[in-house]
DNA sequence: AATGAATGAGTCTTCATTCAT
DNA sequence: GATGAATGAAGACTCATTCAT
């Protein structure tokens, strides 16, 4: 009829729509619960009615999926792009992985996949390897060659990898945990400032790294150099 | 003939149900979520039929919140009186506190009460307020109270106190829901030895807060009297 | 051990228990409906457990049939025996059935006997043959000798006496259902006396019996003698 | 190309449904009893599901309310019109009123609803509210109305109205609710003409209500012109 | 005989999913 | 493709009934 459309609103629509109905029903999941949702909600939340939602996802389980598969993907690729071009202190290095992990994911609904991957982790076991495969080992790996690099260069004390690893990692997890629980809670007493417990966090828990006598991480903190070998 | 008791089987059954109810709960709860949980599997775990569990609890809901109640009555208390008493250094106190705290909760069926808090606070607001004023607040103000020592001895140096605390309750409360998660899946991979797991974590993080140029907090560890002021 | 009690306060109890089980069945029937009624407010409204009940009644239906039973027996027999003796005016004979019934049975429990009746014979065919059998028929058969002793003796006029019986009868059901309806709920506006209502109905009905020409109904009302026929 | 209605079966259906609920549910609440009809019966006998049910009444308690509210609503309307209409005696406009009653509810399943009510009523307080000012105060005021223009134009002598409408009303009810009860246990024995019954009743009242003396009501029952006044 | 803890069939209600329009 | 009316399996909760004490 006419000069053909590029693309039409309802093609454009029809596209994003998936991706409406992940958004939609990663905020619902995350705020009530996989099993306390409703799947008619998460198509009302999308804009579309409870038969589209069957258009694009066969059930609510693999809508879940999808939603898992689809937040848990690139959470480490940044992070390890991020460290194979850094050139400064492991200090700076961590610190500025965990601001750019809080803005890239923390930040943003995606990190109500946490919680997700907590509470349902039980219900739906394939979960759990994904999760292993997907996050957790790429993640530990990205943060153990941190510190060793750290403790290569003698920056930082040998220390257990493994565990020393979730040290650093865990109050990150924690802090979207609280944001997606108490945090959605309205008044609910002063609230940290993600930023600044990060920091706070990055900083105790390195000087906890350095090596004894290294007593002065703080003043090193502006070099973009590697710290020089002591003399 | 003797005081004897006449407490009849049926008796000592009907008093221990709540318990048993209380306790089969958490457990489903914590493995599948609430709304996940069926009523009769509670029952069925608590070796009573579906209509028992009625007769103690009026709802499901009820069920929860008094499982709720149950687990986070006295999270803190022991560890208030254990740092009450305590005479060593900071760092000992923090890992006594830490290690006892795993002994009598996270090593615990009632380590599964965070993942229920986190999950169900979105769920019943009311739990919110509780976790606050009953857990959250007391567990800070003993955290920052122990802080608070070491800095006022000089063994710690100033810091953020609210974030602080964090840093170093963040860690365990994730070993729980580690536990609960990933740590509940067969076969997923090493796990760490939360004992071993806990030292390192507060190792580091004293490691962190001690004054600048105080190096050797490991020599002093087996000290119990708090450290002289530097001359 | 001592002289033996001639009727033990246990024994007494326990003879009155299945009467005062009934009486409770009766109110709380009559309340709520049968369905509506839980066997176990029956028996803590008579003062019992749950259990005691089933040791008088075999089951919920069968304590519904015995409340039946119990109320309808003997309805009707006071008043053919009042008939069979009367020597009044048929309208001094009505009236007199009417206020006794009334006295008797409208303004006991077991008015409310009727609201049952009339619920459940759908739930309970068999009621239906009983209450025909045993109300119904002997109370058709009195009021229509009654009528049929008034036409004869020439003070009422001849009308069909099977339908007249129900002008006679239904407003007096309707009086105990109102009163187990309306009337039960409390502050429901003028509420009618009941002997005062039967005066009017009776003065009412048997004036429009009365044959034609026979204007001073009234004024014949303390005559204890039949009506002599009219030369 | 015609204005044919596109209305699809399915949008005939679903706009019917409500009104299909409304006719099963009274026909079963009045068969069974509210309590003892099975919400899924109602839908059954709807021909729809059981959960359709609660796309149109949100419980079964609604669902009751909503056939009182549509069964009791315009009880009385019709009545008040032709009474204010009528040209006749009063005996003939109480005939014609109560034989168009009959037609129009006695006769039709609407006159099942004062089973409900009087069964009900105490379990659901506001349909004694409702049923008084919307039914009883309505149906009072008219046939108050009737028998006070009857005494105006000297047709009846002077009476306790209040008493004397009931006189009239309450075989009225009786007769519907005899209906659902005997008159519905198949075999019952013979049932009377409410046609028939109905004149008698009235007859017999009118002739109970007329002025002394007032001796051949039957004869001017075909007049259509108020009774003139006697010489 | 009396009790009341326990049971589990039965009922109301919800909601994932289907499918005619 | 989109819709939302309809479905019926599943789950919370009730209550008549049993039976150990």
């Amino acid at each position: 009829m006419s000069l053909k459309a590029p693309v039409s609103a309802r093609q454009r629509r029809k596209e994003a729509r998936p991706q409406e109905l992940l958004d939609a029903a990663l905020e619902l999941f995350v705020e009530k619960g996989f099993s306390a949702t409703r799947s008619e909600e998460v198509a009302a939340r999308a804009g579309v009615a409870k038969g589209t939602l069957y258009l694009y996802f066969p059930s609510k389980e693999d809508l879940l999926k999808a939603v898992v598969r689809e937040n848990l993907g690139s959470l480490i690729a940044e992070g390890a792009d991020i460290a194979g071009h850094f050139e400064g202190s492991t200090q700076e290095l961590l610190v500025l992985l965990m601001q750019t992990w809080w803005e890239r994911v923390g930040n943003t609904q995606a990190s109500g996949i946490f919680k997700i991957i907590i509470t349902e982790m039980g219900n739906f076991p394939d979960f759990a390897l994904f999760y292993l495969k997907e996050v957790m080992e790429p993640g530990r790996a990205l943060f153990s060659s941190v510190i060793q690099r750290g403790i290569d260069s003698g920056e930082l004390r040998p220390v257990n990898l493994f565990e020393t690893v979730h040290v650093l990692i865990f109050p990150m997890l924690m802090l979207c945990l609280h944001k997606h629980s108490l945090g959605a809670c309205a008044g609910m007493g002063p609230l940290m400032d993600p930023h600044s417990f990060i920091k706070t966090h990055v900083d105790v828990v390195v000087r906890g790294l350095l090596v004894r006598g290294d007593d002065d991480a703080s003043a090193r903190k502006k070099s973009t150099k590697r710290r020089p070998a002591p003399q």
